[in-house]
DNA sequence: TAGGTAATTAGGTAATTTCCTAAATTTGTA
DNA sequence: TACAAATTTAGGAAATTACCTAATTACCTA
């Protein structure tokens, strides 16, 4: 776990809402862009980009920081990528910072 | 607590570490520059700066922009400011990543 | 294979961050 | 009061980050 880029990429407002939102995207994301396969392999980048009000270049750059990061996971299927969480790493953060920092 | 702050004031280097150093100041400092006060009142700025091998005024704006965020804490005695982790906010910290975040 | 949609890469400008030196301020002490 | 030590403030150069548009690549389907 690279902390200093973690914490990096979690240090922009709009990275850090992006995380936010795809805890729970039936809550931030229009209906007809989710399937019933979003919980297994998230949001598109577009829809992301559409949320975040910014261009796709840029919200595209942003997952690709989290993911190199590790706080996302990324599952490109046809012509889309799609991005969820790592919850996994998201609770090793939370430890690390209780018991390690 | 302002997350977004927090996480700002964590991506650096130098800050990240100071935080580190500043958890067991006996391990990361000369014993002469420790007095019996270093557990209640910290570390002075002259100090850490001599450890980070960077100049005081730098360092002195890092651990005011840390302060700022609640990650420090700061105490004014003669013409010394030491600065202390605040153990509270990190554990606040971990705990909004563990269940909120 | 051609055309369309999604994403990424390239390249650039503006804003922010990093970190310095010099100057000013605060406090202790002769 | 005057000088010295610790810190902070001011101001600036260099590096990085934030974001854009244009161009390219990847993949699907007619």
């Amino acid at each position: 776990m690279e902390l200093l880029e973690i914490l990096k990429s979690l240090s922009n407002e709009t990275r850090l809402n992006i995380l936010t939102w795809l805890k729970d995207p039936l809550a931030h994301f229009p209906e007809e862009e989710l399937s019933d396969e979003t919980p297994q392999l998230g949001v598109c980048v577009s829809d992301i980009a559409k949320k975040a009000g910014m261009s796709v270049p840029t919200v595209s750059d942003y997952l690709k920081t989290m993911s190199a990061a590790k706080i996302l996971l990324a599952t490109r299927k046809g012509q889309w990528t799609y991005y969820k969480r790592n919850e996994q790493l998201l609770q090793d953060l939370a430890n690390h910072i209780k018991y390690k920092l």
